[in-house]
DNA sequence: CCCGCGCAAGAGCACTGCTCTCATTTCGGT
DNA sequence: ACCGAAATGAGAGCAGTGCTCTTGCGCGGG
């Protein structure tokens, strides 16, 4: 991390930064299959095979676009989070507050959120890079839930069945150390429930049945809230 | 509907048939992005373009197909039904065997469920002809609600809150008669929150997570049973 | 200062969806 | 039985795509 960079390394991020940014651009206007690296390039005044300087493939384009995406959808969780109105509401308020932050940014970013959560591209597999801001989310949730269980204000989950015993005690460990299984569980099926109130409004299969969405949405995620312990 | 019809259209039927075949074939392979006219149509020995007396358009393959898997998995939901041991078994063990029978398709074809739950095609908007076979999964979780309503066994939902009011009577009134707004309203989240597991199985946010996936989406729609009242 | 490497440009390949024209086949009404 | 009309197939062609390869130019770091 050189604080001072040659004027060569400060122009390529310059460049990357702008390939990207028509990118994305281009991703909210018509959506991901029609991203081309050709219009890309062509809006930025240079030839398409200028641009495979930067990005070795449209695929590992449109990774960097997904890591970005992840990155922002992460921060938005984290800053409702910090928000001074959660600082020292209840944590099923903060619960609701990072889910109407994860919605509010999908609404608002609807092709971007498509390219994370819809259908998984072509032959295109996740490389290990997006894992971690993946997950920003999904720890911005389990925060949540583990203050309330510091405080002692958390409704105890109930036991994973037997099946699950196991699993459940894997899942916490790895991704929630520190709750209980059942709270791990619980909180795996919430994190992707929410994404199915999500997803259904983005994706378009609320059109023509639900129109009070903002109101839809909260109360859901306060239940899922109430549901994980809250 | 006429019994006898020409040989030609009879042939016609054949090649629509074997070309949505291949076309199925083709997108359990190598999923939407890469589903091409002209590979369908080398692979039926034919030229493209008369690929295009049958579907005068990409999109209106893709449709036919999405009217297809819609038809499948609701016809599948509905066999859950339909199933002896269904029949005599309580409300929510029909309820999880049609939220099983669901997930079971989607397992089983992810590109075709990916069709239908992942992120829509480029510009296309579902035309009129999806809606109907779109929703008969959502009418038959509104069934087994609605038997168990009949019947007396069905808990109370809440009341919708007052926002939520008019919408919640809307929504009963249009999508489940008979059955009052507050259960309306929890079987549309607990219809979204379902495709929510089920995405994030079919999609791979599953992936190195759950193993034992069968029993977590079973507990799961189980709960979501007991949630719309069951 | 000056040489090398980073970069851009252009041509080209193998694809794609889609259109148009032209020949052939087959159906339906007289 | 015939003949025009409609349905169907073949082929060429257009504009676009991702990606590769080769060719030169000019700026930056030694």
């Amino acid at each position: 991390m050189e604080k001072i960079r040659g004027a060569r390394a400060r122009a390529r991020d310059e460049v990357t930064a702008a390939i990207k940014d028509e990118a994305r651009r281009q991703l909210a206007a018509e959506g991901a299959a029609k991203l081309s690296l050709r219009a890309v390039a062509r809006e930025l005044g240079m030839v398409s095979s200028a641009l495979y300087r930067y990005f070795p493939s449209r695929d590992e384009l449109l990774t960097a676009l997904i890591v970005d995406a992840y990155n922002a959808l992460g921060a938005a969780a984290e800053a409702a989070l910090a928000a001074p109105a959660a600082e020292g509401g209840d944590h099923l308020a903060r619960w609701t507050g990072v889910c109407r932050a994860v919605r509010a940014w999908a609404v608002a970013h609807p092709h971007e959120y498509a390219l994370l959560y819809g259908s998984p591209v072509p032959g295109y597999h996740a490389p290990r890079d997006t894992v971690g801001p993946a997950s920003r989310v999904g720890l911005a949730l389990v925060g949540v839930v583990r203050a309330a269980h510091d405080d002692g204000s958390a409704r105890p989950c109930p036991e994973p069945p037997g099946e699950l015993r196991d699993e459940a005690r894997r899942i916490a460990a790895e991704l929630a150390p520190g709750l209980p299984p059942g709270s791990a569980l619980v909180l795996l099926r919430t994190w992707s429930q929410l994404f199915g109130l999500i997803s259904f409004e983005v994706f378009g299969q609320f059109d023509r049945i639900v129109t009070e969405r903002e109101a839809f949405f909260a109360e859901a995620a306060a239940r899922l809230g109430r549901e994980a312990g809250l």
